[in-house]
DNA sequence: CCCGAACCGTACCGTACGGTACTTGTTTGG
DNA sequence: CCAAACAAGTACCGTACGGTACGGTTCGGG
């Protein structure tokens, strides 16, 4: 229900940030619940007046429209999944890769939640009509802190020496896809996917998409340490 | 709900030969253009009875219901993409990464239709509730033939000595990762990915794509040909 | 103590959808 | 040539949604 009520000043890193009052959040933390067990199908304006205990008249003169409260719900959500890694100038070979797998696990295990799944239906099903505003703000909020990071760790690993790399939009790229691969897909359509049933297996597939990201771009030829 | 027990007395109930009459057939054109143009709000059982020439009730006793409609549109598509990869027992070293770049361009072209996002956000919007009928449907019709052609072409490549892997699930998943990252997910948000744009970029990420994947299980060691 | 602002709960309106029923051709086969 | 089947077109029904309006209630300030 409350998660205290967020004392943040100073939220400012780019655009937008709207703080959103304490009842405000409560409301989209109900909107979130509802979206996720329910679908776009299931998640009404009446139906989140009634889980919120609120009217539908204060939905409108909140969020402005239905369209707006998807969108503050997606610039919520974001704001609450702001990660940072610990980040060491120059770390070790055997740190590099683990922060490299850190990564990996904490991609996965984002992407498998089921709020982002939501997310992401939602956003896709809006995609076909509206030319996709809520999906490009979902890319904006949700991928990009997600990119920085990577691509903070690459540069850092290249820094180091223990990686070699022209693009890094390229060399991202690859990062991603090894990592995911089409899971995420199969999880948007409603597949169970074993590669991320559970911790465990969440780490497993981290390692192994880290050790193939290594094979491709280390630095050294020190690749024989496969598993 | 109940598959009618009407007077459809065609045997195609549970899996395989959909032959749809042709004036289904042309009416699930339609539904599909609709669809395309529309996204799943535009596609309504009225318009596509506008559109197709016919009416709602012959619609009905048709598909059943619109989940059936839905169905058999995505069962009819998968019928139009039966690709078949030109095979070749023993190829050379040349032979089979080209074989690989095109399944690679096959894939990227397919996936980049129109008609492919639509069924999938279709899908994908639905995944939220009712259990992703639809969803596993898609996967089974649309996934099944691309996983079958790519892991032909993975043991093939293995029998001839080209590549080494031990477990093919993964070093499909991988080739697939290689291939297409994330960049399915944000065509289905609605972004325009410029790694797609035209053939000829398609052709550049296939390429990029089947050279790391060949980096990473090739059996002998020319490896050293990193860029 | 009162006033006004905010807000909840509910009722309401127009619309649009899925699905059904009926009427009017049009084909088809005996 | 006729009757039975089929299908187009349209009208219709129940429902459910987005969005608005209104009465009652709380709450803080003067």
């Amino acid at each position: 229900m409350m998660l205290a009520s967020d004392t943040r000043e100073t939220a400012a890193a780019d655009s937008g940030t709207e703080d959103f009052g304490p009842r405000q959040a409560d409301v989209l933390e109900a909107a979130l619940t509802l979206l996720v067990e329910g679908g776009d199908k299931g998640f009404t304006t009446a139906r989140l007046a009634r889980a919120a205990n609120c009217s539908k008249e204060s939905l409108y003169k909140w969020f402005g429209d239905r369209s707006g409260l998807l969108a503050a719900m997606v610039t919520y959500q974001a704001s609450k999944v702001r990660v940072a890694g610990s980040l060491n100038a120059r770390p070790s070979a055997e740190e590099f890769k683990r922060q490299l797998t850190d990564f990996a696990h904490d991609l996965l295990t984002v992407l498998s939640g089921p709020t982002s799944l939501a997310l992401n239906r939602l956003a896709i099903g809006e995609a076909g009509r509206t030319d996709a505003q809520l999906g490009h703000l979902l890319t904006e909020r949700g991928r990009r802190a997600i990119e920085e990071r990577a691509k903070k760790l690459l540069d850092t690993g290249k820094r180091a020496g223990l990686i070699r790399f022209d693009d890094r939009e390229e060399a991202f790229a690859t990062l991603y896809g090894l990592i995911v691969g089409d899971m995420h897909v199969r999880m948007l359509l409603g597949e169970t996917v074993p590669a991320l049933a559970g911790d465990a297996a969440i780490s497993a597939q981290a390692a192994r998409a880290i050790g193939k990201f290594h094979r491709l771009y280390a630095a050294g030829d020190d690749m024989t340490t496969t598993a």
